[in-house]
DNA sequence: TTGCGAGCACTACACTCGTAGTGGTGGAGG
DNA sequence: CCTCCACCACTACGAGTGTAGTGCTCGCAA
């Protein structure tokens, strides 16, 4: 049952489109949950809104949990490759406007398709009741953070590790917020805000002040 | 329906302990909120949960939302005045190790005590779907910034309400991440993270540096 | 003391869910 | 061409759930 997390893909369409099929009810799976909570992911729910008959799901998830896990490695899956590329994107010449405006991006992708990281989030905290989900989850938040590291690294800036964490801990929690509760704090500058969280904690120490 | 956000309890016991009846019943819901997710919470969990009999919760209680609803309101309840001591404890003069303290304490009790703030945390993803769960959950949030920036200004700090959204954010990624999943990023030294942010997002623009 | 009504324990019922089984089908291997 | 088997659509069933109804009980007003 074990997955391979590092670029799975057994081979190049290895058989039938059996994948195919998973992913398609994972994907389902993922909008179900963001839209209906845990509380309305069933089996059939999912079979529906794949448009797939009665039973689909049931067949290639046989049990609930066995469909919570294909949803949380269908995460990591949809997810690692985004950061894969914007990293990429980004791989030129890593300056503070840089690092800006990739997180200025992520944010706004994200508040214009809250459905993966709403699901994301509510298997965050299954994973609390479901020990299976913790290493797929893992997973995503860590392929995210090394990514970032290596972003910081290649600028050659100043700190390490331990200086990303701060931004990643308020980046995560600006997401929560504004996706679950955008009136409770004031956010209405919410790029100001990636602004100042990005001078205040990756910023410091190294060269004052880059860019505008 | 509408319910007073700010310190409730109509008289002193206006009658019957309805309204200790009621708290019962909606704290012995956060703890299955907590301990089974959105998804085992049901009206006869609560029930078992609070040592009650059967259909006890139900009577109260009459739909699913409604127990929902009391639950937000409930939390608001719980976390608020705790939030009011909080400040008050450290009302005597705010220094920068106050504020340092001061979050190290909150997060070692949330680490202490999760079943608040993870069913917390569930409503608020819950209040996406339910609308009506805004209001009470907004309150909650908002007390806590209330609260803090009231702190940041008798200090007489630099900076103002911005300066402890950024604060804010970071903590409550701080609590998700530590909840939620522990290893995902390097979140050993906990205590020396909040230090940090606290420097970091308040104590910028004001006194370099004060206390050790 | 008597009557009343609020809150309570208990129950009923229709509905949905998780799970597993069954038969059919279509394509690959011999 | 035949055989076999993985995959799929469909169904069955017990368990649990939301919701509402029915009397009982006990403290208060008259």
């Amino acid at each position: 049952m074990q997955r391979n997390y590092i670029c799975s893909e057994p081979s190049t369409s290895d058989r039938r489109p059996i994948v195919s099929r998973r992913d398609q009810l994972c994907d389902a799976g993922l909008d179900v949950l963001a839209a209906k909570g845990l509380r309305g992911l069933t089996h059939r729910a999912v079979d529906a809104a794949a448009g797939l008959p009665a039973g689909a799901c049931s067949n290639v998830f046989r049990t609930r949990a066995a469909l919570l896990e294909g949803l949380a490695e269908r995460v990591f899956e949809r997810l690692t490759p985004d950061l894969a590329e914007l990293e990429a994107e980004a791989a030129a010449e890593p300056t503070r406007d840089q690092w800006v405006h990739l997180m200025q991006q992520l944010v706004r992708r994200v508040r214009a398709q809250p459905h993966l990281q709403l699901a994301l989030l509510e298997l965050r905290i299954e994973s609390t009741r479901r020990p299976e989900l913790v290493d797929p989850l893992t997973a995503v938040v860590r392929a995210a953070f090394d990514a970032d590291v290596a972003f910081h690294e290649r600028a050659g800036l100043a700190g390490g590790p331990e200086e990303i964490v701060l931004l990643h801990l308020a980046i995560g929690g600006l997401i929560t917020d504004v996706l679950t509760l955008p009136d409770a704090l004031p956010l209405d500058d919410v790029d100001g805000i990636i602004e100042r969280l990005v001078d205040r904690l990756v910023f410091v120490g190294s060269a004052e002040q880059v860019g505008s």
